[in-house]
RNA sequence: GCGGGUGUAGCUUAGUGGUAAAGCGCCAGCCUUCCAAGCUGGCCAUGUGGGUUCGAUUCCCAUCACCCGCUCCA
């Protein structure tokens, strides 16, 4: 079983294979940011080629795009993030416990709730003056508040050399607004009819008020996203059918079954806009061994795309106010929205409706450790511990390593020979270095699913072992068939 | 941001107000015909910055980072 029980253990195991390192860890490192190294940037990457395969590739229904990190500004005054991702918080003087002050209450015994609306600052600021009254859920101390913090969770930069002509932006909290920015333009150029699904992988930012275990919550990272446009009506269909899809790709890809499970949100925790919400949650090993949230599976409606036809309308009053957000509210909604620029025509209804969106969303960063963790091993061969990871051939960083059985009787040459051949086809390694035994150990610590060595046989008959990472047991193969041989067992 | 803890080689650890030690790993060589064998040699460390001191890795202060808990989790 693996040995895996503290966060530690996995920053240890990162660091020694080079899967993942601190950023900027010879300047004493920068909080919360993390760099991939040689073997996590392949197992990364491979775990996104897995995620746009079984959900662009292998489907007639989705097509992919990749929007930029900035956007208009009104892009994020109308997804709502401009206005409402940002909390107001106040810290407790008793205490110092810091509590969201939409989440304060007046008596001990009222439960706070888990998940409220945020509150436009401005309106909340308004709306703070009597926290005098409001009791520490901590320590019950009455009106013992420090002034209200406003928590800007939207990194912000400057776009434009001329620093006194430049415009604030915000890099992207989410990946997801590029899509709803675009479903016009896709609908335009690809001939892609309802339902269908538009997806995009890429770097989002948001400022957390705390980073969290490694790279499990960090201020930058990766998001997989799926916006599935479908007919109102139909959307519950298509949230169980994503729910299942989604499940099984990590089920697919080797996550064991007794570490994943599903999490349906209460109705009280959904965001005001969502109709349904789940997560897919990963038991990870460390902490108190809790269940963490590797994606969420949102029923959206068609909250997003009303919201930017009212984006759109309110242009002109953005130009007219000097193009200053926070002078200006959102336009009303047209009463015949449902027929705005982004609604969809059903030809075959002769209907004209904004489509629900169904969006699977997941975490590229949190799901390449909950595979790193999950294919962890340790076992006892001969006596001696073996440490391995079982990594599904799909995402193993190498897919097979070359070896000469010894560095001698022109064994190297011909390993060199097949070695160039194979790399055209699969990310392989080349080894001639010391015992054999030692080198199929160190594959099995990277996780490689194939070691093929060279040996004295080899030379007579043109055959060679493949030894298999987790059985360790071995077979022949003729050279002419390797290639086969290893594309139908790595199922690429 | 609060409380607690940690920081010595790539990793795991030892140790000391006076030359910083070991195992594993890594590199070079020898040897090796299938699972971390052995031999020889080699590389690499006190997070950063100050202070006290003849001398600091050790004591003090600051800072950075990480971990645990609280909090937060769009």
């Amino acid at each position: 079983m693996a040995k895996i029980t503290k966060l530690d253990d996995i920053v240890s195991l990162c660091k020694r294979r080079g899967f993942i390192f601190q950023s900027s860890e010879i300047y004493g490192g920068l909080a919360s940011c993390y760099d991939y190294g040689p073997l996590g940037v392949e197992l990364k990457n491979n775990v996104k080629k897995a995620w746009w395969k079984a959900v662009v590739q292998m489907r007639d229904d989705v097509v992919g795009v990749d929007c930029s990190i900035l956007m208009h500004p009104l892009v994020w005054k109308a997804s709502g993030h401009a206005d409402k991702f940002a909390d107001l918080i106040a810290e407790c003087k008793k205490c110092n416990v810091r509590t969201r002050v939409d989440h304060l209450k007046e008596k001990v015994a009222e439960q706070a709730e888990e998940h409220t609306e945020h509150i436009a600052i401005d309106a909340a600021m308004a709306g703070t003056g009597n926290l005098g009254k409001k009791v520490c859920p901590n320590c019950g101390a009455v009106g013992q508040f420090t002034e209200p913090m406003p928590f800007k969770l939207m990194f912000e930069t400057q776009m434009g050399a001329n620093v006194d002509d430049s415009m604030t932006m915000q890099l992207r909290p989410e990946t997801a607004q590029g899509i709803f920015v675009n479903f016009r333009n896709v609908l335009d150029t690809t001939r892609v009819k309802i339902p269908f699904g538009i997806a995009q992988i890429g770097k989002s930012f948001r400022n957390e008020v705390t980073t969290k275990a490694f790279i499990f919550r960090t201020r930058e990272f990766e998001q997989a996203e799926l916006e599935f446009f479908c007919e109102p009506g139909t959307d519950e269909k298509w949230y169980e059918h994503w729910k299942e899809q989604r499940f099984n790709w990590y089920l697919n890809l080797g996550i064991k079954k007794e570490n994943l499970r599903f999490r349906e949100h209460e109705a009280n925790e959904l965001a005001h806009y969502a109709k349904g919400c789940v997560d897919v949650e990963y038991k990870f090993p460390f902490g108190s061994g809790d269940w963490q949230e590797l994606e969420g599976i949102a029923n959206r409606t068609d909250y997003d795309l009303r919201q930017h036809q009212r984006g759109m309308r309110t242009l002109n009053k953005w130009f007219e106010n000097d193009r200053k957000l926070a002078n200006i509210g959102l336009a009303d909604e047209a009463e015949d929205y449902q027929s705005g620029p982004l609604s969809y025509f059903d030809e075959e209804k002769k209907r004209r409706y904004i489509p629900y969106v169904i969006e699977p969303s997941a975490g590229m960063d949190r799901s390449t450790m909950a595979f790193l963790v999950d294919a962890y091993d340790e076992e006892e061969v001969r006596g001696e511990q073996r440490n391995l990871l079982r990594f599904h051939p799909a995402i193993a960083p190498i897919k097979a390593a070359i070896f000469p059985l010894v560095k001698k009787d022109g064994m190297p040459e011909v390993a060199r020979k097949i070695y160039d051949d194979l790399k055209r086809y699969f990310n392989c390694f080349y080894d001639e270095k010391g015992a054999v035994g030692r080198r199929y150990r160190r594959q099995d610590e990277a996780g490689t699913p194939f070691c093929i060595t060279v040996d004295g046989q080899t030379l007579q008959d043109q055959t060679v072992t493949i030894r298999e990472r987790d059985s360790m047991e071995q077979i022949r193969v003729s050279t002419d068939q390797l290639r086969n041989h290893l594309r139908e067992k790595l199922d690429m």
